[in-house]
DNA sequence: TTGACATGTGACCGTTTGTTCACTATACTG
DNA sequence: CAGTATAGTGAACAAACGGTCACATGTCAA
């Protein structure tokens, strides 16, 4: 009940800063929902901003050991309703894990005070997802399942509609469900237009 | 110089908020930025709520009359490139315009704390531009210039990422230029990808 | 046992917060 | 002219804020 401590305050810090805000949250009402005093808090950071740099360390680093590794690319889809499939697992993974959630919320709510918080916005909303289907659908392109495009284009056109989605299933949970099924609604709708007619054979332009 | 201070206070309050948030917005900077000493903004509004609750009246009135409002919706473009000249000028308003700016920082800062401010942040990010842009597709399929396909989906497709790169605009105002420019390459092979090939496209892209 | 270190406590501090109130100055109205 | 809203002032307020400090624990090594 000791050496914990200092990540239970970033896990609860996560917590309300995402629902109220950096400006929104005082230190009492932290310190007690974790069962201590505020006074006992400054044991383990040197104060309130402390905590909020000490989060976006940990949520830089959990995004460029997950999402935002190069490494841990997902494999290239061997057809067409395999990209449905890893993109309703990734989509269904990102709307439910609560520490990413929390994580984009935090980020919509101080992306415009911490440079920070806006460089990983940008990430986390826009260049991270690009990054991560460039390839995949260059690699499609190569296999033949896709006409022969921009990838990056394609990406880009692909993520930013199941990102707004995203962004509507932490904006207003109780429509999650319809949210996932205008993601996989929208994913068949991609591929139906670019799908590649002829064989698996890719073809130059 | 009497009348008017209730709105300049709304201005500068959403001048504020949209930078600090409401929180992180104290009444005596807000009145002396106005030339004003802090009791004396008691006289327009009863409290830093009444305030806010003000300004999201305000934001949603504007927002009604105009995107919001069913019968100024822009006329179907004549042409495939009219959709791009269409879609630019918009662009161009909605990036620039500081008043709508500011409404959308405020929206995304404060969108998980206040129920009025999540319903017209799911209108200004989302359902709104779909909305605007369905009619449109639905009008381009008519006189054959695109492609007959579900028009709904067509405006989601669309607008989602172009959405996304006037986020970015708002997070990052230094990137502007570069993010129109992506809006016209994304518009153009938006229009490339699902331009009616037989019918009477003037032109080739 | 002793001493050092880490952790938690409760009282306290100075500052800032939103808000109130008696008062003044100006402007319109009968 | 008197009278009455309207708008702005400056001092004061209680509450809440982030932060400090002397002190009380518990643990573990020497």
């Amino acid at each position: 009940m000791a050496k914990d401590t200092k990540e239970r305050i970033l896990a609860l810090a996560l917590d309300k800063f995402s629902q109220n805000g950096y400006d929104g949250t005082n230190i009492r009402e932290l310190t007690s929902s974790l069962g201590l005093v505020k006074s006992a808090l400054y044991r383990h950071f040197d104060s309130k901003e402390a905590i909020w740099n000490a989060l976006l360390d940990e949520m830089i680093a959990y995004y460029e050991a997950g999402f935002g590794s190069s490494e841990h690319l997902p494999p290239v889809p061997d057809s067409l309703e395999g990209l449905v499939t890893l993109t309703m697992g990734m989509a269904d993974f990102t709307i439910h894990d609560e520490k990413v959630v929390k994580t984009r919320k935090l980020l919509s709510i101080e992306q415009f005070r911490d440079e920070r918080a806006r460089d990983l916005a940008t990430k986390h909303f826009l260049t991270g997802l690009t990054a991560m289907f460039t390839p995949l659908f260059q690699g499609m392109m190569d296999k033949g399942l896709l006409l022969r495009d921009d990838p990056a284009m394609l990406a880009f056109a692909y993520t930013a509609p199941i990102s707004a989605l995203i962004h509507l299933c932490d904006r207003e949970p109780e429509r999650t469900d319809e949210a996932i099924q205008r993601i996989e609604a929208f994913s068949r709708h991609f591929i139906r237009t670019y799908a590649c007619q002829g064989g698996n054979t890719d073809e130059t332009i």
